[in-house]
DNA sequence: ACCTGAACACCGTTCAAGT
DNA sequence: ACCTGAACACCGTTCAAGT
């Protein structure tokens, strides 16, 4: 018979205590919130989200980070390592490869994690990775002669330009699958009204949306990374640091 | 003696029926959104508070808006419809100086209204004011004689440009208005340890902090810009339209 | 030192019910 | 047609209390 009411009636009812590698560290919860952020973007993640998918109240994510905004600081440096492993993967031959070479890893860790878009735009960005990624850059500018006083808007230069490149390119990406899954009704007006008042924006919607969409990025993306590649180079050339006029290029 | 218990004591004591005026409208609500926006950021925006600074109860903004991000869509396009007006008031002389003031007046817009970026990032973006700027736009480099195929590709090259380097120049601002009000000491241990592995960094940043934010602000800003425009003309010069080499150039 | 449990002060959104 | 009031299912964050 029981000893009484409220004694333990076996060991095996009663839950084993906690092991040690089922706490909690700073890199198991920002992995986590990667994923989650990676599988249902900013709206899937709740601190609640995070601390249950780790077995754990959402109370005990404080004690590792002050604010969600420190753990979405986390989560963007952490992303920002993929692109410095690729660039030390492969040595930049010159500065202009090693320039595109940083902008399309960065695109494609960006279409990996889309949710970093929005972080980069709110984030103070002050990371180890992002640190490195900084210096590698201003290191490959400065190797290749360019004056220090435009080093680094050279690279901010680049930099800038893939975000706002790849920001356009995923709520391009995102609208034109919506849209697809639920054509025509709701996108016909629009389309109606824009060969009457814009025509020139219709005629180059219409031939976007035929194109294979990857294609059509991939495109945009290396036509204006080009084009500002080709401005640089203008600038290294010709030496008019801070003019405006266009001096004679001398190639790559 | 009162006729009854709950019959009304007197008019003045009964609150007027609410006039014609005090309802609601779409335009009313987009424009107390905007100011919301302005003064406390997507942080201070919520449909209750919309509600309330309206005089009004929060289900009832519903029956203008369907959702929250409809809401902050209608506020997109509000903004952008200034530098619609801006594009308006000023001919445009040649297709460099018109796509120029299109960036200036974009950035100048942003910085009144910050929160447009985080938007931008995240809303399909197809209101009628976006639609009317990006047909100005092709209109521009159209008329220029840049090659069909192009033209979104040139005017999203710089719209991109515009919309990274003012997410960058606002985060960037800041971070060091904040960081200005509680030096030295959290940042001062990062700078430390700036100039032991990032040199180059440090030695960037270092230069970058004691000049005037406005100026180095804007130095950047038309730096890459005019990066950019030299790659665009080298295009249009050259004709050699998706060739990476560099053609020779023709001035503006 | 590290985590729980409960609470506080909010959210966006829905919807019957009123006028 | 337009708005209220109340509810639902969430949030981020704090903090005593446990171990």
């Amino acid at each position: 018979m029981p000893a009484s009411d409220d004694a333990p009636l076996s060991v095996w009812l009663r839950p084993e205590k906690p092991p040690r590698d089922r706490r909690l560290t700073r890199d198991r919860i920002v992995g986590r919130t990667v994923e989650i952020l990676d599988a249902e973007g900013h709206r899937g993640l709740s601190m609640r989200r995070v601390a249950t998918d780790l077995g754990v109240t959402a109370g005990s994510l404080y004690w590792y980070v002050t604010t969600k905004d420190e753990l979405l600081e986390l989560a963007l440096d952490a992303v920002l390592g993929e692109v410095l492993a690729d660039l030390r993967a492969a040595p930049a031959p010159g500065w202009r490869e090693g320039l595109a070479r940083l902008a399309r890893s960065t695109r494609a860790m960006m279409l990996r994690h889309p949710w970093v878009v929005s972080d980069l735009t709110a984030q103070p960005n002050l990371g180890p990775n992002a640190l490195a990624l900084a210096e590698a850059g201003l290191a490959v500018l400065s190797r290749a002669g360019f004056a220090e006083r435009d080093l680094d808007a050279a690279l901010a230069a680049v930099n800038d330009q893939v975000t706002g490149a790849v920001a356009a390119e995923i709520t391009w990406r995102t609208v034109t699958a919506r849209a697809a899954a639920r054509w025509p009704g709701e996108a016909g007006d629009l389309l109606a009204g824009l060969h009457r008042d814009h025509p020139r924006l219709a005629r180059r919607m219409a031939a976007a949306t035929g194109v294979d969409v990857d294609a059509e990025c991939d495109r945009r993306f290396t036509f204006a990374l080009d084009c500002l590649l080709d401005g640089l180079a203008l600038r290294l050339a010709g030496g008019n640091g801070g003019d405006t006029t266009v001096g004679a290029p001398r190639g790559t």
